[in-house]
DNA sequence: CGTCTATTTGAATGTACTCAAAAGCGGTGG
DNA sequence: CCACCGCTTTTGAGTACATTCAAATAGACG
């Protein structure tokens, strides 16, 4: 599948697109490629894309003055990836992305982000949703991280994202549960050897 | 200062609006009091305002199946209180949001928003500006969530909204934090017999 | 004043971390 | 194609952080 047609299938699990209108986003949108381990954005700089990810995975964490890095976000095929606060407000990010495999997006600018909302009022709407989606979903990590103990906090984020268990290295899941990956290995190997952990 | 005018200067530091903005803004929000414990939402129920503090306090938490009680958010004068999700969707509140004080605010429905939207685009930019805030706090804290440990998370809680230390109880605080009372309890002994501790 | 809840204190326990080292794996160059 | 290097994952011992359970004390409210 193209990758044109992969971002226009995904826009229209939301809202409704006529052809017109499909070509005016499209024609707005760039292609990129980023080897495994390159950097899509560093900390200080000013995110000028919003990127859809086509295939790979990318990494989006923080760093702080004594060198932890944190991980905010794993972005892989039909997630949406970028600092939104920079991306908005034209500010410098805190975070940086990185691409954890070879990864392909489609990526569009602030300006012509804002045209394809003056142009086409239902992105405007298919953004509106998505931005409700992740601040939902930001609160129930927030709840989570201060309810749960790193081992059901693994298990939640394997079971709502299957994906990540076989592709993300296991020391990059622990910078996203906020554990040490010696524990996180403890924690699997427990997993894998309790009869009936599944309930 | 009446509540009428609390309300404009708030959205003074933000926008700019003209006297007959500002009546039409007015005529769209209704005052409210509650009493402290009282429930302004419960979980279940449709989130029909989002509520500007005058004066008082509201929490805004969540609940799980075995009872165990979260604190997403505090919020004092000058600040919105309401589930954005529940009232932007139209659907049930996984949320509570209970007076901690004796608590008066404004509040706006969301079609009385949407009027005001219409009419006065400078509203519209001004809850942008908020949303936006309010994103970008909420990733601060997840980052802090996965990296502090308990004395870290709350000297910084107390840096950050210092009225909080004196106005909010211990145990709702450690609600707020993720730890037992007990534990906020000696976190507090330590820190206040800890010489120097500031730096 | 009495009751109810919040806070403090302490002992025992469990969860997760640090430090150290070994084993596994992937990519690179000869 | 294999050997080596660097990085990831596993394993283990000792320690620190945070919890549970219990009970005493302090505060708030009618």
């Amino acid at each position: 599948m193209k990758g044109s047609d992969k971002i226009i299938a995904y826009v229209n699990q939301f809202v409704h697109l006529n052809q017109e209108e499909e070509l005016e986003f499209l024609s707005k949108l760039s292609f990129s490629t980023f080897k495994k381990g390159q950097f899509i954005l560093r900390k200080g700089e000013i995110n000028k894309y919003q990127n859809f990810i086509l295939k790979g995975c990318l990494k989006t964490s923080h760093i702080d003055e004594n060198g932890k890095e944190r991980v905010l976000t794993f972005s892989i095929e039909n997630w949406w990836s970028g600092d939104l606060y920079s991306f908005l407000s034209e500010k410098p990010t805190q975070y940086f992305i990185q691409a954890l495999e070879d990864t392909e997006v489609l990526r569009i600018t602030k300006p012509n982000l804002e045209m394809v909302y003056s142009k086409i009022p239902q992105i405007n709407i298919m953004f509106r949703i998505l931005l409700e989606r992740a601040y939902i979903a930001q609160q129930e990590r927030i709840i989570g991280n201060i309810s749960e103990s790193a081992e059901e906090k693994y298990l939640k984020l394997i079971k709502k994202y299957p994906a990540f268990e076989q592709r993300i290295p296991l020391k990059q899941l622990a910078l996203y549960l906020g554990i040490t990956p010696q524990f996180l290995s403890m924690v699997r190997n427990k997993i894998a050897h309790t009869p009936n952990f599944f309930k």
